[in-house]
DNA sequence: TGTAAATATACGAAAATAATATAAATATAC
DNA sequence: GTATATTTATATTATTTTCGTATATTTACA
């Protein structure tokens, strides 16, 4: 009962790509199995039911997320730095939670599931603003600066992104990033 | 009962969305009302079933790529610019039939939009073949060229596009039409 | 107000799905 | 080659979901 087989391994993948693409619900656990290259039996050594492949994929995500941008916190780099390659982790989609899985439970069903993306989610942020406030304190960001702004910062940049009349307005998408860092990071004061 | 109610367009563009990202049996008649904003009894006052929405759907987007296509072949241009209009048109999607659509017929389920599709699809190839030898007849293509080869031309194309180690070689999607349209133009021989 | 269209709701039958049980097949270790 | 442990194929049951219809209500609108 190895923990870390490669058919356990093979349903999660499986399952991260399905549940992303096509929400929780619509995807089965037979097409997840089919898919994966694994009977039914063996799926259902692993995981008990389907809520917990959700939750066990979700957590995966979310830590791998975490680590990732710990990683960026940790490196020797300016703000504007740090803050450009954040914005690109998340928009690789590595990091970023697919709407069309978060979209069954703001249905109002699996409301067991919703919790628990709910009770991750927060549990990360806390995470991640106390690293920001580390920061902060090492001088990489302006003293009188709420880390927990970071949360209307990720929304402004998902309505920027959705926006087409502004994505409109640049040629690539890096620089449209290079511009919105330049915002959080500088304002709009002219620089002297 | 106005046939070309708003309400009747509603339906099938959503339904196009829907069965395109999801596939056709992932989506239920209902979420697609929902989506659309219709009622279900309003839904079966204009289709019968599921599957003649789909069917009528999937008419549409043949249409729609049958008169592009034409426009294209009908303009005072050389070969290169067609072919290369003809492609740009595939890889915009409005042309192309999503993966996730066929998925289902070719899995054995749904027989019957399975061969509708495969009708429908080979309809839509004997005109645009025909139209490739009214061009070719007009001069704009090679005399010995069989335009049947088209069908191997596509495959070859969506190949291409899926082998990630042929598109890191180049920078821009642009720049890999280019080079495939030449090479089927001119073909490999140096110009004189 | 009166008429046509759209909706919400409920409903039954059929199909799909989740989860379990059992026997056969496969792989791995000895 | 045999024994042991995994994996699979298939069948099965209870529960949901879905399809498609019927009815009663609401909305649009002329």
């Amino acid at each position: 009962m190895a923990r870390e087989s490669k058919k356990h391994k093979d349903i999660i993948t499986t399952a991260r790509e399905l549940f992303w693409k096509h929400g929780f619900k619509r995807m089965s656990v037979e097409e997840i199995c089919r898919k994966a290259n694994v009977s039914k039996m063996t799926y259902y050594k692993y995981f008990p039911n389907k809520i917990e492949l959700a939750k066990t994929m979700f957590n995966n995500v979310v830590e791998e997320g975490e680590k990732q941008f710990r990683m960026i916190m940790k490196e020797d780099s300016t703000a504007a730095e740090k803050l450009e390659k954040i914005i690109l982790l998340k928009m690789e989609g590595t990091n970023s939670i697919s709407p069309e899985f978060l979209q069954d439970f703001y249905t109002g069903s699996e409301p067991e599931l919703k919790a628990f993306v709910e009770e991750r989610t927060k549990k990360t942020w806390d995470l991640l603003i106390n690293d920001f406030k580390e920061a902060q304190e090492a001088g990489i960001f302006r003293k009188d600066f709420k880390p927990e702004f970071m949360v209307i910062i990720q929304n402004m940049l998902i309505g920027i992104i959705e926006d087409e009349n502004i994505t409109a307005m640049f040629d690539t998408r890096q620089e449209l990033i290079m511009e919105f860092v330049n915002l959080i990071i500088y304002g709009i004061a002219p620089r002297e």
